[in-house]
DNA sequence: ATTATCTATAGATCTATAGATAATGC
DNA sequence: ATTATCTATAGATCTATAGATAATGC
């Protein structure tokens, strides 16, 4: 996978570089992003192009197209073009994914994990273009064709769930919204996005506005500071993959 | 339009019944909606469908199939397949359409008519069946194909960005949160319905959470009253399409 | 005659496969 | 020899049109 590379390059950003790989015939339109490997091209054009015309309404040849290829040397990289779905719908979510799992172990109270969870949520659709959050509520997502994907996103989904039902029967908080809404409330966020309101929105302030949504006590200002601090700590240590970052408008 | 039928039905229920017109070749298969028309049957086919599988992941052969139709038969009441979207998005969300240019000229205080556009477009989310709220949020929605339709809706966003502008203001509630979001709120319940959780919200509970979700001071008991009396009597003054009332599960 | 349907099909896609080709590596 | 690309295309769609057909209405 990783062979050594040419030593002598001076701007060696340690951001991995499959750049240089000049083996195979050329591309007949030259690489736009080359530090992204093909397959990060791929699937950067083929989320910007998903999140506006959806998957059916994306051909593989406009993917193709958008990443710099011939519409069947797709076909080197993925298998087909669920795969390819899946792929994006997974790299996506990576991060979130996996802030959910440690603090689905992490030794704190229910309500401030809650509230950390929800400040992650926040920062992770800031993370992505406008658009880009829209990719994970395509109909298809909720089809057999991204069944994959929704495995794994089910981390972030059952500890919302379980989070907020916790905190819903200890405050005595009652009715489906509290338990049901939580994870939905990050895609506000993606539609305040859409609409055109692109002002960064204060993970604190998000994670505050939704407990209250949900009627939850507000958390004292220690234990907001705990949660702020949780989701800091956690959040940097994930690293997007590099087509994600550079997705960034 | 309304030529006078038969006179002799006894079952002679108000709702508008373009039955027993057996003019025309027969279809091959048997109608199972005959009160709605063939438009309403083809509309209420086409929004099961595309509320599942998006718009360019359904083929007018589907569409025309779970209408009963042979796929060319679609052509003789929708010029195009763009047409379908557009009179589907249109009569799905008359109903809240109607309500908001009510409101938006009804002499109440802005927080009032906050409060009441809140709980009508919770009722109008409960009144479809489950995954049906998800057809406005397609990509295809946003685009070229949905102008008509955006434009109609419009109405509704901007009576929420103005009365909700109204209320920051005049409450000294800062931040994009209770500008922005509360026209996504709606879309919180149909995501919970998606999930699963099919019990009923209170329209009034709901409209209490977006409250306390954008910062906005409670209403006092007499003026929750109004919002819920104007919401009520705004809303019952709806007539849904009759497709629409069909597609209850 | 009018209407609502049907059958048949043209022309434009779309996904995926087969196999050629132009580079580097050994 | 290996690799990453390319070209070409098979087979299955999909939308929309043309025109036939089977009812009722006059």
């Amino acid at each position: 996978m990783s062979k050594r590379r040419n030593p002598v390059t001076e701007d060696d950003k340690s951001a991995p570089r499959p750049a240089k790989r000049s083996v195979g015939r050329p591309r007949l339109v030259a690489s736009r992003h080359p530090q992204l490997g093909p397959e990060g091209e791929i699937l950067l054009a083929a989320s910007r192009l998903l999140s506006v015309q959806g998957y059916a309404g994306t051909s593989t040849r406009q993917i193709a197209e958008a990443a710099g290829l011939q519409q069947a040397s797709l076909y080197h990289y993925f298998p087909t073009k669920p795969a390819i779905f899946n792929a994006l719908l997974t790299e996506l979510s990576a991060p979130i994914i996996a802030v959910a799992q440690a603090l689905a172990v992490e030794d704190a109270a229910d309500d401030v994990r809650l509230h950390a969870l929800f400040q992650a949520d926040c920062r992770h659709v800031s993370l992505l273009p406008a658009s880009l959050g829209t990719v994970v509520r395509l109909p298809e997502a909720r089809t057999e064709i991204a069944a994959k994907w929704r495995e794994q996103f089910a981390t972030v989904l059952r500890l919302y769930a379980k989070l907020a039902a916790a905190c819903a029967a200890r405050q005595g908080v009652e009715g489906v919204l509290p338990v049901a809404a939580p994870h939905r409330m990050a895609g506000l966020l993606v539609g305040m996005r859409i609409d055109g309101f692109e002002e960064q929105v204060a993970p604190v302030e998000f994670a505050d506005a939704c407990f209250r949504f949900c009627g939850f006590r507000s958390l004292n200002a220690r234990n907001r500071a705990r949660a702020t601090a949780l989701a800091d700590q956690l959040w940097s240590a994930q690293t997007p993959a590099p087509w994600v970052v550079a997705a960034q408008p």
